[in-house]
DNA sequence: GTGACAATAACCCAAAAGGATTATTAGAGG
DNA sequence: CCTCTAATAATCCTTTTGGGTTATTGTCAC
């Protein structure tokens, strides 16, 4: 047996709708040894089940995306899989943005303005179980939990299939019609509209959107 | 085969502030023997500085930058090298953006989601002369200038008290509350919800409140 | 194998929202 | 003075939503 370690390389999952960003992310990463980049995947749902199959030790994952967001996808994949990191390299730099990806397990945020260094140091990092953030994030996520420290008791985190419920409904599709896109009967939609409205407090649709939307579900 | 005609390659700048992005673009663009990328930049300010340095066919400018966006840098280029072409590369669905650049002189507009080999194609189309834009832009184009020429110009502004009763919808509040609120009637608010629903083209309050969370009314 | 939970679905009923039309009044601007 | 518009309001009718209840299935963890 040889003394030496032969390091695995870290595999990373790269999860963002725009192919030619993807390339440049690819370009970048695999000019390093320590990293491999086993799969892409251009939404969210691609990203999820690419994750399951590749079981990747890092996704990057965009936030606004087409058919399932990063924002929900990190929401299954966390629950699916822990021991995969999940990094948002996004181009918002909206606060909630970034106390979401936190709140719904994301190890790390970066902006897509970032230099290709910066994002090679990223993936080491979070891959090596620390937390990569900007200390002005840290700043921000520090702020907003002691505003709502003991607050948080009653918040239940909305289900895979409510998050996509609440996104057609923001953009103003009536029950039967998510019912059609589904391909769930309407009932079903009511069912799973009343189980969202429970759990976020909220008294109807409308309002239900208005929180999507800045959540950037939308 | 020396009876081959070898044509010049066509010189290419990218305008971008995300070296990621650039990089992708730049690996898509290599890799094609017609296309030679020539320069780089990281604003309007460097494009626009870049642009007259280098002299290039094609010019590919992402709107939203630093220190001058694309579309100032497409307004002073346009003026000063009429023969350099002007292809925008965005993230940027808004119809405001598309209408702008196109006002403005680019000879096309993409996604920046868009597959590498439709971006290959689209510098290739507008290098030779021609314009390069999606049916469902081209529509949204015709449809706009139409519209300008008998009304005042697409969208009608909400009146103040329309704007009022938005919030109140985005709020998650009921026609019946609102009228409570604001001292009329519920058959009142109930109009003005129409005209509102009319001038935004919605169909449904959920839809109007996630406009509203949007445009910051909420 | 039991218990928890997500997703599916059905039923009923009341309340709210949506769509169309018509009309009155107060102000602003020509 | 006359016109245009925002804001007000009513009536009629249809569709959608919201609220409560019950039940079946599949999966995952313990």
């Amino acid at each position: 047996m040889s003394t030496e370690i032969v390091e695995k390389p870290i595999s990373v999952l790269l999860v963002d709708d725009h192919p030619l960003f993807r390339r440049g992310v690819f370009a970048v990463l695999s000019a390093d040894k320590r990293i491999r980049v086993v799969g892409e995947a251009s939404n969210g749902k691609e990203g999820v089940a690419s994750a399951r199959k590749l079981d990747p030790d890092v996704i990057l994952m965009d936030i606004q995306m087409p058919e399932m967001t990063g924002l929900e996808a990190t929401v299954v994949l966390q629950k699916e899989m822990p021991r995969c990191k999940i990094l948002m390299l996004t181009i918002s730099e909206k606060d909630e943005d970034l106390f979401n990806a936190v709140k719904f397990g994301a190890r790390g945020y970066l902006l897509k303005e970032v230099d290709p260094d910066e994002i090679i140091a990223a993936v080491l990092q979070v891959a090596s179980g620390e937390v990569r953030l900007t200390t002005s994030m840290a700043t921000k996520l520090l702020g907003e939990f002691k505003s709502r420290g003991e607050k948080k008791g009653g918040e239940q985190a909305l289900s895979p299939r409510e998050g996509e419920v609440l996104q057609y409904v923001a953009r103003g599709h009536t029950n039967k019609e998510i019912a059609g896109t589904l391909f769930i009967s309407e009932n079903t939609v009511k069912v799973h509209l009343r189980n969202i409205l429970d759990k976020l407090h909220m008294k109807n649709r409308a309002e239900a959107a208005t929180y999507a939307a800045k959540m950037g579900l939308v």
